[in-house]
DNA sequence: GAAAAATGAATGAATACACATTCATAAGTC
DNA sequence: GACTTATGAATGTGTATTCATTCATTTTTC
């Protein structure tokens, strides 16, 4: 047993800190004053400062991915299959506000300062959506001609960005549930008038 | 006339090495070097290295949006404006990967780390979108009950998702047009097979 | 079961280093 | 030779990381 379970605590820490001031900006002082920790004890549980932003990433993402997984496994129509995961991925972004800072800006520029990783968890996240896709074109329900590399990362770009614009903005026109709702019709039906 | 315009000089230099580290991790020295000038001689010209960050972001977002206004000012059907923007935004990730990659990683979280800073110029860039959905929805050609404010985020997420993992990755199945193509034709049309 | 010994988790002050910024000096320009 | 522009070594600050020390808990000994 990880005594008191530290190590989620100083994950939880700096995905406060992190969520805050930005990787760069957050002092391993601030996490461990977050955490009821002293500065020293954070290196007991990780190896350095990045080590604790990829052990939050792969963390995370991990219980991420397994969670819409399960919600998918219930359905088998792909249209609904898409609506369930653009509700699910802007319901955890407005759910907790702050990890989703931190995936949105960190993950991304996160291969920008430490080479060596490569973020296979978020492809996999990803890559949920092209198999989506795959499986409607198999089924005739979607065009053959939709590239699904291509799809995916439309599919996944408009809902990061409108949600991490949600959670910026202090202004809610709209409920993140009509967010998701509006842009999986988007996406599965266009825009035109019906005709 | 700013001398040998060393300004534009060291903003580009600024661009290639903010690309290739991420602002953080780039050193003035480093900065200095690509511009072949000495690290003393950037504080002739820029405040701090935040100011620098500051200036790229309005002069080049500043450019962007006056090339984008003009190629959309000969065009007046709302589905073909919105796909060159589509384009021109794809294409112009393509030409400027540098620049491209600044924006797209740096800008997001320069709110965090400057707290002062509003990126109206931004803003602005997006709103282009919206004003186009409107004119759509005016003249009938768009659903009324699409919400500009959900749908310009979604379509420009989309694009920059696509553009920035596009320009990471190595390898192209797809060519940027195509997935510009594919991503107007996407919105304005939804991915169902024709019935 | 009380006292002694061992353990290792936790601490936080001290260290070391990277790097933004300054400024005395030099080079260029008219 | 006065003024502008450029230089780059020196300075100072901020903070990641280390490590000698503390102390609560567990184990051993009688």
């Amino acid at each position: 047993m990880r005594t008191s379970d530290k190590h989620t605590k100083i994950i939880e820490a700096a995905i406060t800190v992190f969520a805050r001031k930005g990787f760069f900006s957050a002092r391993i002082s601030d996490i461990a004053k977050e955490a009821q920790v002293a500065d020293g004890t954070i290196y007991l549980y990780f190896n350095n400062k990045y080590d604790i932003l990829i052990s939050l990433f792969e963390e995370e993402i991990g219980k991420i991915i397994l969670e819409v997984k399960l919600l998918l496994e219930k359905e088998t129509d792909p249209r609904k299959m898409l609506h369930i995961f653009a509700l699910h991925h802007m319901q955890l972004m407005e759910e907790k506000k702050e990890l989703a800072e931190v995936l949105q800006m960190e993950l991304r520029q996160s291969n920008k300062f430490m080479k060596e990783y490569r973020n296979t968890k978020f492809i996999e996240y990803v890559d949920v959506v092209s198999a989506i896709i795959h499986k409607g074109q198999e089924e005739g329900v979607f065009r053959k001609s939709l590239l699904p590399g291509v799809f995916k990362r439309a599919f996944f770009g408009a809902l990061d960005e409108t949600s991490r614009l949600w959670v910026l903005s202090p202004d809610h026109s709209y409920t993140i549930d009509e967010a998701a709702r509006q842009i999986s019709d988007i996406f599965i039906s266009g825009i035109m008038t019906d005709s």
